[in-house]
RNA sequence: CUGGGUGUAGCGCAGCCGGUAGCGUGCUUGUCUGGGGGGCAAGAGGCCGCGGGUUCAAGUCCCGCCACUCAGACCA
């Protein structure tokens, strides 16, 4: 069909993934590369995303009882190294700031990699007794981690994200708290972005650096590869220790109290981009696209026609929708391959036709449907097909998850699963590291997580054999 | 950090055996157009990634560096 033909610059996703990938969002103008090396500039388009991203999710936050707060972006080295398995995790990807001015500074500062320690701090002088508890707290933020290679939204040396950090009288109320989050990460990323997760909690070595217990919720792109898209980490009381944070509980105890961490970052872009994009572009869920709608007049000079697709952009914005208008001199054609290229849901075309016979035409982005309707009854129309839209997009990241993931009881067979293409692959692990290293040696997977769910696909470890409790989901990972 | 690829106009690229910097697209102006990236006409646009070297002469050959990119390693 002419329809390959449309949007020449974006390599096909079949042909090179990784290209297509970095193609869209060069070419829907979501990012720029900016001179610092690893960084980049988010563009307005690929702002707003984020801003939508940032307002329903603090939303959600506010809902559950957390406050927003600001830490410095500067973090003491001595601070840095008072919780060791914290520091050892982080410290060789650190920037570190030596001087102020022409001054050699006492003390180095690290620019914040995370905020654990800035919190921790926060929090000692802060807490004195139980009345002071729960601190439920979350920052929104840049962070900066020297990676050695980067990619945009994916993986970039300084990127945005959220971090919340709580604090809690008890084991039971911290725990609560970090399963508590890690649902509204899944919420969210169903609800919103239209992506279904797999929620689990991640093996010792995927852990981060000085929690008890990590869960993460992990998404499948578009190619099989798995990105980690959030986690809600559960410190138990070993950084309130390290820090000397202490309270007098109900009984006049001197007491250390628990603390999880969770956060999300701009990654969730390039989620929405690997999960739901095709080879036109973007393809974005209309409850975060930035414009939910476009119009594009057709034959604007006329008579009538700016003014009818004015009306419509008035009409169509009190109602509540995100609308744009494209009233430049471009072809219809040049406008409507742009739009989609940026993934705008629903493009409303209006023309001397359509007004004479008071319709107008509704394309959407994600299947190509070409709808005319009545302007009479447009809100509704327009609305009904966005739910569409947003449902069907979720229906279709279901499908390629569930049809890409698969069971394995012995390693051949995994193995051969794993060559054949990239999946989730379900199997039953002992616990050991040494077999979780051995399945990224011998197949090239990674553990991505243990879901909660209690199945048992076999009593034996898929690696050594031996006798084994967990199902562990692996895959290729970004 | 290891290995591969690429740096030439805003973007995509060509430039052979070293000899005056090119094409497509985009941009500007005008005009005709307009329901899937329009036609015609006239223009503007270059530290050929950076630094050395060889040469009468270097996008072109040699050395070094940097950036981007892909695959790994590392990593929340």
């Amino acid at each position: 069909m002419a329809k390959e033909k449309l949007v020449k610059e974006i390599t096909s996703m079949d042909e090179d993934f990784a290209r297509w990938y970095t193609d869209i969002v060069k070419k829907a103008e979501l990012v720029e590369y900016s001179s610092v090396k690893g960084c980049m500039v988010i563009r307005p388009y690929g702002y707003a995303i984020w801003e939508n991203i940032q307002k329903n999710l603090d939303n959600m936050f506010k809902e559950t009882g957390h406050e927003n707060v600001y830490m410095p972006m500067f973090i003491p080295e001595s601070l840095l190294n008072k919780e060791k398995d914290h520091v050892e995790g982080f410290a060789p990807e650190v920037a570190w700031v030596t001087h102020g001015g022409s001054e050699k500074l006492n003390e180095r500062l690290c620019v914040r990699p995370t905020s654990e320690t800035l919190f921790c701090e926060h929090y000692k002088n802060i807490i004195q007794s139980y009345r002071d508890l729960p601190k439920l707290y979350n920052q929104w933020c840049s962070v900066v981690r020297w990676e050695k290679t980067t990619r945009p939204f994916l993986r970039s040396s300084e990127f945005l994200w959220q971090e919340g950090h709580t604090i809690h009288e008890t084991e039971e109320e911290a725990i609560a708290e970090t399963e508590r989050m890690l649902n509204v990460y899944a919420d969210f990323a169903r609800d919103y972005l239209a992506i279904p997760v797999l929620k689990g909690r991640k093996t010792e070595k995927e852990q981060f650096a000085g929690a008890k217990a990590t869960y993460t919720i992990e998404a499948m792109m578009h190619d099989g590869k798995a990105l980690q898209s959030g986690t809600s980490h559960y410190f138990g009381d070993g950084f309130a220790k390290a820090f000397e944070i202490q309270y007098t509980d109900r009984n006049n105890q001197l007491k250390n109290p628990y603390q999880t961490s969770w956060g999300v970052s701009t990654r969730l872009i390039g989620a929405i981009i690997m999960v739901h994009g095709d080879d036109n572009g973007l393809v974005l869920p209309p409850k975060i696209a930035p414009s939910q709608l476009v119009i594009v007049p057709i034959a604007t000079k006329k008579e009538g026609v700016l003014e009818k697709a004015s009306e419509l952009y008035d009409r169509l914005k009190a109602s509540g929708l995100r609308v744009l208008k494209d009233f430049t001199d471009q072809t219809p054609g040049w406008k409507f391959a742009e739009y989609e290229m940026k993934g705008v849901p629903l493009r409303l075309e209006i023309g001397p036709r359509d007004i004479e016979n008071n319709n107008c035409v509704l394309v959407r982005r994600d299947n190509g449907e070409k709808v005319i309707v009545s302007l009479d009854n447009l809100e509704n129309e327009v609305n009904a097909i966005l739910e569409d839209i947003q449902a069907s997009l979720l229906k279709k990241a279901e499908k390629n998850m569930a049809e890409n993931t698969f069971d394995a009881t012995d390693l051949e067979e995994m193995k051969k699963i794993a060559d054949e293409k990239n999946c989730f692959i379900r199997t039953m692990w002992c616990g050991d590291r040494e077999c979780e290293e051995k399945l990224k040696d011998v197949v090239g997977v990674t553990s991505r997580c243990m879901p909660f769910t209690d199945e048992k696909l076999s009593d034996t470890c898929i690696c050594c054999g031996k006798k084994a409790e967990k199902l562990v989901v692996w895959g290729k990972a970004y």
